[in-house]
DNA sequence: ATGGTAGAGCATCTA
């Protein structure tokens, strides 16, 4: 099973894009983030074209999450299943696909360490842990795939220190992902390049960084034990921004083996 | 010099 996950920043704006990449990729599952689409205006018809069901959780002109999948989409969640009130932010979408119970999540930005959306954001990483209680078993085939916004150690920053004092690098943001990770998921891109810098999966639109290679990783794939163990190679597509008008996310792809050959 | 660009949507908010 090939699996990705990909903050496309607007499917309006990126479908033909999308839909390319697809088509050269060939992923089985496909988790999308900041669709920015209703429900309504999801174009599940222009990726049943391509041979995959879909579900989609939006809200409209912000957030919104998708999962395409060509292996079966059964057991759709959207949003949080902690029996808490409902999100306000369309940021979450729970499915089976494959035999793998897979999260497509976009975790809140935060904006700055002092702004009520960091508050936000701790909160939301600690529903997702409880959220996964619910939904999914660590001894059994789950990844959390996204955006989530956190880039997990120094190694996934271009330059610490210009970044110091920022959200995606406080220790409270990167406790809680440590906490995620505790409950039985690993990072399985950077679990198979253990010391390797400069792997970004987002750049800054702003001031060519993407050209400097100014970015972080903040992309990320959690799969459970029986999961990870599965992975024969992962990478960060950087060419799925060439050309006009890119997503400022490179996506991330992760080859399993199946379940009888791991 | 707190800059720069992109998306949504029409004034700014979000990232």
């Amino acid at each position: 099973m090939r699996l990705v996950t990909w903050n496309v920043n607007s499917l309006n704006a990126r479908l033909g894009r999308v839909e390319e990449w697809i088509a050269e990729c060939q992923p089985d599952v496909a988790c999308l983030q900041e669709t920015k689409l209703a429900d309504a205006a999801f174009p599940s018809m222009a990726f049943a074209a391509l041979g995959y069901e879909s579900a989609h959780h939006g809200e409209g002109r912000w957030n919104g999450v998708a999962i395409l999948s060509r292996v079966g989409l059964h057991d759709v969640v959207p949003g949080f299943a902690d029996g808490e009130s409902d999100d306000p932010e369309a940021r979450l979408l729970t499915a089976t696909c494959g035999g793998v119970r897979v999260m497509s999540a976009y975790v809140p930005n935060g904006r700055s360490l002092e702004h009520e959306h960091y508050q936000y954001k701790l909160r939301w990483l600690e529903r997702l842990r409880r959220h996964l209680d619910v939904v999914a078993d660590p001894t059994a085939p789950t990844a959390v795939c996204g955006d989530f916004n956190i880039a997990p150690t120094d190694l996934d920053v271009w330059d610490p220190k210009a970044v110091h004092g920022a959200t995606h690098v406080s220790p409270p943001e990167r406790e809680a992902l440590g906490r995620l990770l505790a409950w039985g998921l690993a990072d399985v891109f950077r679990d198979r390049f253990p010391d390797t810098g400069r792997l970004f999966s987002w750049w800054d639109y702003r001031a060519g960084n993407f050209h400097k290679g100014l970015g972080m990783r903040i992309d990320l794939v959690l799969a459970s034990g029986p999961l990870a163990r599965r992975v024969s190679w992962a990478l960060i597509d950087r060419n799925a921004r060439k050309g006009k008008l890119p997503s400022d996310h490179a996506p991330l792809v992760v080859q399993l083996e199946d379940e009888d050959a791991a």
